[in-house]
DNA sequence: CGGGCGTTTGAAGGATGTCAATGATAGTGG
DNA sequence: CCACTATCATTGACATCCTTCAAACGCCCG
């Protein structure tokens, strides 16, 4: 797996993310605190960060690269309950046991904490427990609206919402790829089997959706991880949603 | 619809729900402050507690009956994204949309805050703003778990796993439905078509797979919104789940 | 008794999973 | 530098589950 293109660079002293995300709006104290018990760790496509039923002790928020919730029924068949991406925060925070397994599914790089010590400083800041809120409250979210595409929408509508979730998700998170409209182009981060984990579909299904949308001049190909989009409208439609749905939402953690 | 066997006494002085759910634990002097604020309403089935899109304006925890959280898709389509059962708490704290429904799937009563008061609430006592985040951490959990049985089940796995859902449910929730093994039965708070909204199915699925549960003598029926469970071993099986799932699981927030 | 609603049952068609084969790409070791 | 292999993506043929459409049944209530 190549380098990451947005890998930044860290420096000896720690990790430099305690300006966005959950830290955004701490008080210089707890901001502090938060610096001192974080431990950077970088992770490999494929490290298990935390296996199912396993005791959840590690938090977490995600500096670069995807990590995948995971579900597995007893007889293998997996779901993936949601991706990590940067700015994300991940872990179970007061549980022993989170029954999901958390999975780098790319190359990624996180600044971890215990949970314990996490949820000392979360007891003794009510800040930090307030910016936890906010992203449990984003993830519901995300969730829920995940729900209703694994409950009652086609393949062919869930790989283009996911698309579109990729495209919201980079824009906002400044990965800026807006250059001139029909353009635009998706970066994939993550592998045909957890798309098909994560789309509750397999990979044969997701190659002919994919297929049908470049055939459809919809999508333009750049590589099995990069599409451009070249009919955003079409898409949209493609996606059985609204346009605005795709365009409005905004984490509430960003602004809150 | 017939009066629900459960419903308590209302007492005229408001809601008597502050000794369970988000208020256990909590100071004297917040309970005061909850009960001060709270408006007790009461739903009937169908009744539309807050519509799609519209301003997410009222928080509450349910104390009897069930309300179902739903989104619709602009063709029509619609998706239960999750059930609102007694101590449940509902409503979108920190946002002003939600873009979910929330609906009186059966004659209700909830115990109710303006949710610009509640917040002022949980700014003013980390102790109930963490009560929240447990409530909220609780609604994630569950939501994932059914992400992976919608991208991932069959409708008869469904099936028994919704069963078993509502067993552990009322089990848990006092509802004691605990006869002699054998002759433990389950009542379906709701509709078949909120069902197979909830299962990501039809009504006609959801049919088929609860007579081939009859027929198997898994299930006995008592009426259609009541099943006897005649083989609870089989009906786990048939969840695709493993049997603790079912039977460990109780919520952080009745033990934290 | 009759109409309406919810549930069940049946038949047919479609979407998607499964199985298998081929093609593409990258990394490895000679 | 190049074959070799492993992994992943694609494509095709087929099987199956599930939805859709339609009709019958039961039940409650007027």
């Amino acid at each position: 797996m190549k380098a990451r293109k947005h890998l930044r660079s860290v420096g000896p002293r720690g990790c430099e993310f305690h300006d966005c995300s959950i830290c955004k709006g701490l008080p210089q104290e707890i901001r502090g605190e938060l610096e001192r018990y974080s431990h950077l760790k970088i992770y490999s496509a494929g490290d298990i960060i935390q296996s199912e039923e396993e005791d959840a002790d590690t938090v977490g928020v995600v500096i670069d690269g995807v990590l995948k919730l995971e579900k597995t029924l007893y007889d293998g068949r997996q779901q993936i309950v949601g991706l990590m991406l940067p700015t994300d925060l991940f872990g179970r925070v007061f549980a022993h046991t989170s029954n999901v397994s958390i999975t780098a599914a790319t190359d990624a790089t996180v600044c971890g904490f215990s949970r314990s010590t996490f949820e000392a400083l979360m007891k003794r800041s009510p800040e930090l427990e307030h910016q936890v809120l906010l992203a449990v409250l984003d993830e519901l979210d995300v969730a829920q609206d995940w729900m209703t595409v694994l409950g009652c929408q086609t393949v062919m509508e869930r790989v283009a919402a996911f698309l579109l979730y990729l495209r919201r998700r980079s824009v906002f998170d400044g990965e800026s790829s807006a250059e001139r409209p029909g353009m635009e182009s998706i970066n994939i981060p993550i592998s045909r089997k957890d798309m098909a984990a994560y789309l509750g579909t397999t990979i044969e299904s997701i190659s002919r959706s994919t297929q049908s949308l470049l055939r459809t001049g919809v999508l333009g190909m750049k590589g099995p991880q990069e599409f451009a989009i070249l009919d955003l409208a079409a898409l949209l439609k493609a996606s059985g949603r609204d346009a605005h749905e795709f365009t409005n939402h905004q984490k509430t953690i960003g602004r809150a």
